[in-house]
DNA sequence: CTATAAATGCAACAATGTTGCATTTACGAA
DNA sequence: TTCGTAAATGCAACATTGTTGCATTTATAG
């Protein structure tokens, strides 16, 4: 088993030796804001907004990130494949930790209208489409929306 | 077979007459706008962007548009179900004619990441996946992606 | 024709994302 | 360990897309 030249000295610090081993395998610099990005979105069990973020790492202790810094930091995980990068039906950039995903396999997302919240769903993506001749194949988005749990319980209650 | 109070009675004031019919049937007021950007949506045979029609419509002869106007005779048409309204793989909302629609079918786009256009397939919509209880469907985008037939001719000569 | 509700033009604003540049930092190498 | 350098960061400014408020104009019902 391959280690790195442990700084693990302590008991907090496994989880980010872990997101710290992912960036540098990734052949990234290894900086304070990826490794929270990273463990952001990897823990987050759905996709996140810029907005969703800069608002999570704001709200937790640590230093002050620039708005900029953290639309180049996705930038260069999404480069790097640590991260997802989708848009949202309100046209908003999402992005989720590529850690669950399967090879082969795309995304299924549950993009609720009422409360703007997005949910992973189990469900396996359909096939693609047989295309038109001249038409090359790279990538499937399959976004299915309407209320979430929460969201479809007030409306419930809000009719009765 | 519903067919409007037959209008089509010559040969040029055809389609302005279908147009208008279609507006007045839907209940809001038939302005030029509106029967412009309809007309154009109509014909267009692909999802155009705000960006799109607002330069569509200044090539063409015709009155000045106001911005913003454009954007709120698009959410009336929208609204009435004369244009359909989705997401782009950019973010970009894109508005397309509603009159090819067939009922109880969903709408399938393929998305050119090269030069950013949209076609239409004929493809039929997978079928909604199962969701968790609590989750209540509204509606899905199904978005394929890759290059279209001019961009994928332009990367093999490239290439070759 | 007239009254009126809807549509339009304009200005300002809001949200999201990008670019340029000076400063700081990670990290490989001496 | 210190040093050099390419990469990362902070900041200001800008770009694009979309929205809101309000005064004026227009479609159309009566």
């Amino acid at each position: 088993m391959f280690v790195f030249d442990s700084n693990d000295d302590s008991e907090v610090t496994g989880k980010l030796d872990v997101t710290s081993a992912r960036l540098r395998a990734s052949g990234v610099k290894v900086t304070r804001y990826r490794i929270r990005v990273l463990e952001l979105l990897s823990n987050a069990g759905r996709p996140l907004s810029h907005g969703d973020i800069a608002i999570a790492l704001s709200q937790a202790s640590g230093p002050y990130m620039d708005r900029v810094t953290l639309y180049r930091v996705l930038d260069s995980l999404v480069g790097k494949g640590l991260v997802l990068k989708a848009v949202d039906a309100n046209g908003v950039f999402r992005y989720s930790g590529a850690q669950a995903r399967r090879p082969h396999a795309g995304h299924v997302h549950f993009h609720c209208l009422d409360c703007g919240g997005m949910f992973c769903l189990e469900a396996k993506p359909p096939t693609p489409p047989r295309l038109p001749s001249g038409f090359r194949l790279r990538e499937v988005e399959y976004d299915v929306r309407g209320s979430c749990p929460d969201c479809s319980e007030a409306v419930s209650a809000a009719v009765a």
